[in-house]
DNA sequence: CGTTATCCATACACTTTTGAATGTAAAAAT
DNA sequence: ATTTTTACATTCAAAAGTGTATGGATAACG
C-alpha cells in the first residue's frame, strides 16, 4: 500500500471515527468488529490497528471529539450581566447545551454513550455518566445557590433540591429526546419544559400563556 | 445426566436465570457467554439450551420476571377516595413504584435493561424504553388533564406540559438512582424531589419547610 | 411394571473476531 | 539520492462463542 502523507492518514483516521460512529449507531458498540468499521469506511482492519490500540481505544477517541461540560456552555454565553441573574444563566446555558446537541455528532456520540453501548474493556460508560452528572448538579446548585441568596427562588423551594429537580429533569430530557431525535426538536420542547419548570421554581413567576 | 423433576426442573430455570442477572450486571449482556452464566449457576450450557431458545429468548423469560406498568401501580393503591385528588394519586402511585423498585430484582432487571445492554437479537431495548415511556407519560397525562380540569393546577401550567415534566423528572431520577442506588435510597430522595415538584405545580402549595 | 418423555451433560462442527506478523510503496528525513 | 519511516493491506494463528447432535439416567405416565 502506498503511504499517505500526514494530512490524508489525519483524515482516514477521521473516517474511520465518523463509520465507527454509523456502525454503533446501527447495531451497537458491542456488535460490531472492527472488520466492519474499516469496510463501512472503505479500507481493512490494517487502518484501524494503525491509527488505534485496539476496539477500546477507539472508542474513547470517538468520545473525546464531542466533550461539552456544563460550565464551558455557561462561559460561551460571556453576558457579565448574568451574575446577577443566574436563573436566567441556567437557561441560557440549558438552551445553549441544547443547541450543541441538535449537531448530529454531539448527538450522536452520546446516543452511544447512553443507549448503544455497555461496559467493555477499560472504559466504563455508566462511570463517565456520573462524572457528567455530578458535574452538572455541582454547576447548577452553584447558581440555585446563588438564586437562593438573591431571594430569586419560591421559598418552598430549597437550592439543593431545586439544583436535583431540575438536574432530573434534564437528564430526563436529554434520555428520552435521544432515543427519538426524529419525532421532534429539542431546542423546542426543551426550552418549553425549561422555561415553565424556571417559572415554577421562580419568586414571583411571569405570565405564562396557557395557550 | 439423571432427569429431574418438574419441580426441581423449574428450580433450576430460576436458578439460571437469576445467574444471568448476575453475570449481566457484572459484565454487561453482550459480554456474557452462555457459558458462564451456566457455569455460574453451577451447570453447562446444556442446561440452557433446553430451558430457553437462545440467548435472546433467556433476556425475555427475565424481563417477563418483573414487568410493573404505570396504571398498574396506581391500580395497587386501591384507594376510591383518589378521584377528586390526581395530584395525590400520581405521588402515590409514584411512591409505590419507587418502593418496587427497591427490591432487587427489579432494581436488577431494569438497570440491565437501561445500563448494561444494547441492541441484540430481535429485542430492543430502546423500543422498551419508549414503550415504558410513553405509557407513563400518557397516565401521568391522564391525571394532570383531571388535576387541571379541578382546578388543582397552577394557572400558568399547562397539563400536557406538566406531564412532559413530570415524566422527565421521574426518568431522570430514575436512571441516576439506578447508576448509583448504593449511595442513596430513592423512597426517600424521591420522595422529596416529588413532593417538591408537586407543590411548585398546584395550585395552593403547602408551606413545605424550607430546613 | 414397562415404556416414554424429560432434564441435563458432553462432544463436535462451524463461524466470528481478535491480535500480531509480514509485505510494500511512497512520503519524509538525511 | 539514498535511507528510513510511515500508512496502510494482506495473511495467519489462536481463541471464543454458538448451535446441534448425542448419550444417559430417571421421573412421569399408562
Amino acid at each position: 500500500m502506498a503511504r499517505k502523507t500526514k494530512a490524508e492518514a489525519a483524515a482516514t483516521r477521521e473516517t474511520l471515527l465518523d463509520a465507527a460512529e454509523d456502525m454503533f449507531i446501527a447495531h451497537g458498540v458491542a456488535r460490531t468488529s472492527l472488520d466492519q468499521i474499516a469496510r463501512h469506511a472503505g479500507m481493512t482492519r490494517g487502518a484501524v490497528y494503525w491509527h488505534f490500540k485496539n476496539k477500546a481505544d477507539l472508542f474513547q477517541a470517538m468520545l473525546q471529539r464531542v466533550r461539552l461540560p456544563f460550565e464551558d456552555l455557561v462561559k460561551e454565553l460571556d453576558d457579565t450581566t448574568l451574575d446577577q441573574k443566574p436563573l436566567e444563566a441556567v437557561r441560557l446555558a440549558c438552551i445553549n447545551g441544547f443547541a450543541h446537541l441538535e449537531q448530529p455528532r454531539y448527538r450522536r456520540v452520546h446516543s452511544i454513550l447512553l443507549h448503544h453501548c455497555e461496559t467493555f474493556g477499560d472504559i466504563d460508560p455508566l462511570a463517565m455518566q456520573n462524572e457528567m452528572s455530578s458535574e452538572t448538579c455541582g454547576a447548577l446548585l452553584k447558581y440555585f445557590n446563588m438564586a437562593g441568596k438573591l431571594g430569586q427562588l419560591r421559598p418552598c423551594l430549597a437550592p439543593d433540591v431545586a439544583a436535583q429537580i431540575m438536574q432530573a429533569m434534564l437528564a430526563g430530557l436529554f434520555h428520552d429526546w435521544l432515543r427519538n431525535h426524529e419525532s421532534y426538536s429539542i431546542r423546542r420542547e426543551g426550552a418549553q419544559l425549561l422555561d415553565t419548570q424556571l417559572a415554577l421554581m421562580q419568586r414571583t413567576p411571569p405570565p405564562l400563556t396557557y395557550r
